[in-house]
DNA sequence: TTGTACGCGTTATCAC
DNA sequence: GTGATAACGCGTACAA
């Protein structure tokens, strides 16, 4: 920045193929071939036109290009935010997979509306993107945003939180297993009335989650409560107030409660912590998404964790996957990845068991 | 998604302003101008052309308008990371004030890598960008990469963490009086001893956290201790360390300590948990950043917020400023914006003061 | 006020 | 293996 000059020095246009080609006493069409790897161009004159290129730092204009093609080198993500931890990390791998195979990345969030959600795919229709990454918002309930996409023949990937209804390629965490995984566990340590914080059923990672929950309660013999169940939109608050409606349960309290989200179970513990309850012996606590502040709590938080860049990476493939194949009638493709439970001082029985 | 159809239905390109023209009877030209809002041009015409295109849902390709025109409508914007509150909260402020404006945004990370930076900076000019939008790396220390991106005229606007030389437009929080203000509360508290964990000097924020610190000491007639001040790059694990460094100080332990970010802050109390000393009665402690997290913590920490929407809305402002005027000479702009201290239990004096 | 014609930089199609 | 040429969709001097 040591410059003190004008800002815009009468911005000299960058070199074009034309102005290679002309230095080189070749045609464009030869220039365009060596920098494109064309097959039909001989070795020497590739050399020579790279060579020139490199040297001159020639810049291609992807504007130029994607205009010709139809299609840029844009990948775009559509995500209800990008607050906590999963998301960004999602992203992280979008990114990273992307960059590796020459896209990047325009990130949108719908901050769970469908209608920011709406727009943010008209924008990136408008970028000419080569394809669209969508986690839906929560109040997402019809998908005819979505048809355009299609009928201009752009891939679409939903990752996480995807449509309930139709074929759609999409890459999701088997929220199933992972409810079950953090219900069986609590089982595990012995208890019995286990109460589920559960987000809007409509997205299909909390109906999952709570099925998972059914499930292992179901190995265990255990009829399902519909009293232990309470639905929200898994915020802090909503949390404290879900285990507040818990402890009044005139048929006693729960011994146990896992929650589809970290804030809600994180609103739990404090209500727990403010009416003198212990955590975990009068109540075990197990979470979802492995938040970064489930290492912070006291006691610590067991919760779920969600393969966050393997997500993103995953979803990345398989856009490459329809990009490489645009005519191919579609074929439903679904990636499922596998969770895992950090068991943590929230759900763990005190010291007899001796575990952690 | 109702159609199980062919993924790519021959896809059907979308219409151009010649189709419009074709359509009306007219010349592109004449489109172009009803579209553009351009002047001369009939108001009657100008409405037959406006009902057309919302009838047939005409849609601009912005590529073409960018090549044509040699700038896009998008806003590049390069951070060291999106985990966290603050560069969320900054790029919620961006996207919300450049959508308003009519721009996209494209949201790349450095992961506080300076060679990544650079790409970014490139794969950014490739796009065309309209602008860019920087927060430096931790490593940066030499600005070239940047000098391409004014030759080439386009503006450039950093914020919150700006090059430590030069002359450059940029957004920054007033970070010496949030060093100020945590400071001197502290020293209210009747505190008296005061440790500092900084962050690499070399960074504007760090430095002038730091020296913000050093202007409370200064006021309150105490003279600066190298030994109180300790310098990393202030993760957890960073400021745990710096915090047993601290306790074991011969001349003994400080009595509160202000750290240039939560990160490090919390780290420091979870060490001082762990020699079971008490915070706040032993040790005071002031962060940086006010992160979600400082409100979860036992007990809650005390941090400075650093207006985060408000610097990214200020960024596009000037962004905006700047590509009204492209050929106008070179003025430094810089917006500076004032910190807010949240006061929270690990910085209050015990009872007997009876605050919050 | 409207139309004509050209160029932005690249790539696809054809001819040689 | 190489080159000339025509698009891609839009903006804008210039002419009418």
């Amino acid at each position: 920045m040591g410059s003190r000059k004008k800002q815009a020095s009468s911005s000299p246009r960058p070199l074009s193929m034309a102005d290679l080609a002309r230095e080189l006493g070749v045609s464009m069409t030869t220039v365009s071939r060596a920098l494109s790897d064309h097959h039909s161009i001989g070795p020497a004159t590739k050399q020579r036109v790279l060579k020139l290129a490199k040297k001159l730092n020639y810049q291609p204009n992807h504007l130029a290009s994607a205009l010709r093609r139809g299609q840029s080198r844009l990948l775009g993500v559509v995500v209800p935010y990008i607050e906590g931890k999963f998301f960004p990390a999602v992203i992280q791998g979008i990114e990273h997979a992307a960059s590796k195979a020459g896209f990047s990345v325009i990130v949108c969030q719908s901050h769970e509306e469908v209608q920011l959600e709406r727009r943010n795919v008209e924008t990136l229709l408008h970028a000419q993107v080569a394809g669209i990454l969508v986690s839906l918002a929560r109040n997402t309930q019809e998908y005819q945003h979505f048809d355009k996409v299609r009928s201009r023949g752009i891939p679409l990937v939903f990752f996480d939180r995807i449509p309930g209804a139709g074929q759609v390629d999409a890459v999701v965490l088997n929220d199933q297993a992972g409810g079950f995984q953090a219900t069986s566990h609590l089982l595990a340590q012995g208890r019995r009335r286990i109460a589920h914080l559960a987000g809007p059923p409509r997205l299909n990672i909390y109906s999952q989650r709570r099925q998972g929950y059914l499930d292992a309660l179901a190995t265990y013999g255990i009829p399902p409560d519909d009293d232990l169940i309470i639905y929200s939109d898994m915020t802090v608050d909503d949390g404290a107030q879900a285990m507040r409606q818990l402890l009044a349960r005139p048929a006693g309290r729960p011994d146990a409660v896992f929650a589809a989200g970290d804030s809600a179970i994180l609103g739990a513990l404090q209500e727990l912590k403010a009416q003198g309850l212990r955590v975990p012996d009068d109540v075990a606590l197990v979470g979802f998404s492995n938040e970064s502040f489930t290492a912070i709590t006291e006691p610590q938080l067991t919760s779920v964790d969600q393969r966050c860049e393997e997500m993103g990476q995953a979803a990345v493939r398989l856009f490459l996957e329809l990009a490489a194949a645009p005519e191919a009638p579609f074929v439903q493709r679904q990636v499922v990845l596998e969770p895992k439970l950090f068991i943590r001082g929230s759900s763990l029985l005190p010291a007899p068991v001796g575990v952690g």
